[in-house]
DNA sequence: ATAAAACAACACGTTACGTGTTGTTCAATA
DNA sequence: TATTGAACAACACGTAACGTGTTGTTTTAT
C-alpha cells in the first residue's frame, strides 16, 4: 500500500512546517514525486524517507547545503563529513568553555567590586580570548615545557568554586595592598593566597617556586583575574617582612 | 591631548572594519561625536571607549541589540544579563555534549557496519535528542530514584573509548545472534558484554542486576547503541545455557 | 453548486555584517 | 592653487533557514 501525502498531511505527520517543506522544494532538497493537475505537491514514501534523513542530518548540525551534498555522496565521504563535524563541535565546546569562564569571572568581579570595572573586564577577556597555548607564552623563558603543560592541566581543572575563591582573594589583596607588610592582616592575606595557589597547582612546591620567580620578574600574572604588580608587590613585601622576622 | 579619529584611522587602530563601524552608526550603537562639513564621521575618545565596551560584550556572546540595552542600564541589570548568558552557555554546552556523542556513535556505527545503517542512526538520534531525564523514563517502574541517578552519572562519565568498545560489542553480538548459546563464542561474547557493562556501571552488582531485569521485561535497552530484543534475547539464551551447564 | 479549507507562489523580515558600486570629500602633491 | 588619488558616505544585494503574511487558485466537503 503506497501512501501519498499532500504537503499538509506530511507536515502533520512529521511535525515539519509546510513552509519548511516549501523551502526544501525550492532549494531542491526534497522534490515531491508528483503534482496534481492544479500544481499541488504530492509526496510519496520515498519523499518521507528523504525527509527523515534530512532531519537526522540536520540534528547532527549540518547545513542544508552540506546535507544535499552528503545525501548524494558515498560512505567514504560520509566518514569525512562526520569527522569534520566532530572537530567543529569540539572547537565550539572549547570556545564555550572559555566563554563560560570569562562570564563567570566578570560575574564575580561585579560581585566583589559592586560596580562595573571595565579594565578588569578587558583583561579577563584578553586572557580568555587567546588560545590556551598563547596564554603562557610570556613564561617561556622561565618555565620548561613540562611545567607549562602541568599548569595548563591544573588550570583546566579549576571549578567555579575555585575561580570564585581565587578572585575573592586577589580582590581582598587589592583592597588592602598598602597596609603594613608586618601586620597580621597582611600575613593572613598572603597565607590565603598561598593556600589557594597550592590548591590550584597541587602540592607541587617546585612548580610553585618557579612560577613565583617568574611572576616577580614579569610583574604580571596568569590567572583569571589580573594578578598585576600591585598584588605581586604586596606578596613580595609580606614575604620579605616575614623572612626578616624569622 | 584629545584624539580625533576618522573612520579609517579608528578601523586601523582597533581592527574593526569600516563597514562594521558604519553599521554600528546605522543602528545607533556608536554615533560619531561629530562630522566634518562634508559629512565624514569623526570619532573622539569617548567613542573609542564605547567601541571597546561593545567589543567586550560582543565577545561575551551578547547580540548587538542586547548590548545597546545593557550599555544603557545599571549594574543590577548587568548581573541579570550575565546570569542569563551563563545559562545560555550551559544549555548550549549540554546540547553540544549530546551532539558530540551522537556524532561519535554514528561514526562508530559506520565503522562497524561499513555502510550507512539509517534505522540505527535514527535510534541514536532519538536517544540523544530527548533530555537526559526522559531517556530513563521507561525504567521508572523498575528502578528507584537513586538508581536512575547513578546510571545517569555513569553514563555521563563514559569516554569516547568506552562508547567505541560498547558499540563494538553490541555490533558483534548482532552479527552472531543466532549461534548456539552453548558455543564458546557465545559465551565469550556474553562475557565481553558483561565486562563492558561492569566497566560502565562500576562494580555495583545490585544496580546491574536490577537493570538486567528491567531489560528482559522491556526488550529494549538504554545506551548509545540499540540494545534491541535481538541482543537481549541472545544474552538471555547464553545466560540460561550457562546456568544449566553448571 | 457553493463555501470553506488547503495550497502555490511570492514578498519581506530576521543577524551582523562582507562585498561591491556610485558619487562625493579629503589630503597630498605639482 | 589646481589636480589627482585616497578615503569616505550612502546605498544595494547577499548570507541561513526559515516565520509570517498576502493574493490568487485548487481541492474538498457539503
Amino acid at each position: 500500500m503506497r501512501k501519498i501525502y499532500t504537503i499538509g498531511k506530511l507536515s502533520k505527520n512529521t511535525g515539519v512546517t509546510v513552509r519548511t517543506l516549501d523551502y526544501y522544494d525550492e532549494i531542491g532538497l526534497i522534490k515531491p514525486s508528483s503534482k496534481t493537475e492544479g500544481g499541488h505537491r504530492l509526496y510519496n514514501e520515498d519523499n518521507v524517507m528523504q525527509l527523515e534523513r534530512v532531519l537526522a542530518l540536520k540534528y547532527m548540525g549540518f547545513s542544508l547545503d552540506k546535507i544535499k551534498e552528503i545525501l548524494k555522496s558515498s560512505t567514504l565521504n560520509w566518514k569525512e563529513s562526520i569527522e569534520q563535524q566532530l572537530e567543529m563541535v569540539k572547537r565550539e565546546q572549547e570556545r564555550l568553555q572559555m566563554l563560560e569562564r570569562a562570564l563567570l569571572s566578570v560575574s564575580y568581579s561585579i560581585d566583589f567590586e559592586e560596580q562595573i570595572n571595565w579594565p578588569i573586564i578587558y583583561s579577563i577577556i584578553q586572557f580568555y580570548h587567546q588560545d590556551p597555548e598563547e596564554i603562557l607564552q610570556p613564561y617561556n623563558n622561565y618555565l620548561g615545557r613540562e611545567e607549562m603543560q602541568k599548569i595548563m592541566e591544573y588550570n583546566a581543572k579549576m571549578s567555579e568554586e575555585d575561580i570564585h575563591e581565587w578572585m575573592g582573594t586577589i580582590q581582598a589583596i587589592k583592597k588592602h595592598h598598602d597596609i603594613d607588610p608586618n601586620s597580621a592582616l597582611a600575613l593572613e592575606l598572603a597565607q590565603r593566597w598561598l593556600n589557594q595557589a597550592e590548591k590550584i597547582f597541587g602540592n607541587d612546591e617546585e612548580l610553585l617556586d618557579d612560577l613565583w620567580e617568574s611572576l616577580q620578574d614579569l610583574q604580571e600574572g596568569i590567572a583569571f583575574y589580573p594578578m598585576d604588580k600591585e598584588v605581586i608587590g604586596f606578596l613580595q613585601r609580606v614575604s620579605e617582612a616575614h623572612k626578616e622576622a624569622k
